[in-house]
DNA sequence: TAGGATATTGAAAGAACGTTCAATACTATG
DNA sequence: CATAGTATTGAACGTTCTTTCAATATCCTA
């Protein structure tokens, strides 16, 4: 058996997503590698053996920080919610009253799902391939939810209309954009180099609650 | 080796997709299983099994067929763009210069695609990965521009706007609130039954091409 | 520094996957 | 009716996957 080099180990794998990646823990290297993979290649698509190469580990050390493939989704997607509700709680603190408005949350979130273009990608995969049972668009709408009623009481919402369309409203407007574009871009990608516009089309998405 | 009971296997796998699934070919119920278990669980998450269990078929006859797993893929995705040309050209049947103009092949494509819900699942999937490369939103763009050209050259298309963006809108127009439709779903449905509004929120999109 | 707890490794096990193939059933043409 | 071609079956094969596990390294505390 060789004996491991563990100086030069956590050298590689320098662009996983967010910190330089070398001082970060194997555990917090593997769950960024999962993003990664489950990202763009979904799932089913991506073996453990992709995760643990990306992240620079054994591949046993996967089931012992996170027991399962499953485990280690749970663990993705717990940290994409913390990643949205600490953009909230920093657009509050940064607010005078400490309850930001719509605004000022729609422009953290936006700020933060732009520093975070895997977490979109992952956002996607769930919303369009997320069969029945799973809970992380559920998750993010109650964190929604929390956030618009925070703001009711702030008295920094309108209480007109019904919570319900205050939190489509929300999650459309932060995430339709982005799940649509890809196919804008394909669209386009599909003519040839002279033939396209110089600026991508820009897509406008709004939700209508019919009055009951 | 049991002797295959061969009058009773048509007769299984009641709801494949369109026709009553009893007097399909084995390579129709195939082609039907594909897209469906293609469109519920990935490409990357379906057995082969999975397919010929739900065709009633043995799983050699797959690869007999369709050669491989791929070889299924691609002959789903013919018949997906198939199923748009025959919207189109049925459009243009019914149309009194045999050229439908935009709200005609429109509806069409509309009537199709409420009739088969699984393209659209299948084509959202598509969407996620087929930026690896693969072609079937690229046949469609270009299906979609064939029909844009014949609307122009007929008369009923205006020739005002770019060809890049009459089929963006197009396909956007088509495809987009389907997409996103079930982003709305999930977080209606992530609320209690009696705070959900009695109608589903309405989305609508536009795509706006900025001036060069 | 000793020793227990935790981290990490990589081989092995066991299941599942896609593909191949020889054998059998069916269909049509002469 | 014979016979050639196609349809269909299901077992077998080799690969790859996830999970497990004993062995080793590293870290922390007393």
């Amino acid at each position: 058996m060789d004996v491991p080099m563990n100086a030069e180990r956590k050298s590689r794998n320098a662009d996983a997503g967010e910190s330089s990646a070398i001082d970060l823990t194997s555990r917090a290297r593997i769950r960024n590698a999962g993003l990664h993979q489950f990202a763009t290649t979904g799932f089913a698509g991506t073996p453990l053996r992709a995760i643990a190469s990306e992240a620079g580990v054994a591949i046993g050390l996967i089931s012992h920080h996170f027991g399962s493939k499953d485990g280690l989704r749970a663990a993705v997607e717990s940290w994409i919610v913390d990643q949205f509700a600490a953009a909230i709680t920093e657009a509050d603190a940064a607010a005078p009253d400490s309850v930001a408005d719509t605004a000022g949350r729609d422009a953290a979130v936006a700020q933060m799902l732009k520093a975070n273009p895997l977490i979109v990608g992952y956002l996607r995969r769930e919303l369009l391939e997320g069969s029945a049972g799973r809970t992380l668009i559920t998750r993010l709408a109650r964190l929604s939810l929390q956030s618009v009623d925070s703001m009711r009481s702030g008295g920094v919402a309108s209480t007109d209309r019904s919570r319900v369309d205050q939190v489509v409203t929300v999650m459309i407007r932060q995430l339709g954009k982005l799940f649509l574009q890809p196919l804008v871009d394909q669209v386009v990608d599909s003519f040839s180099a002279d033939e396209r516009p110089a600026a991508k089309p820009e897509l406008t998405i709004t939700v209508r609650t019919p009055q009951n």
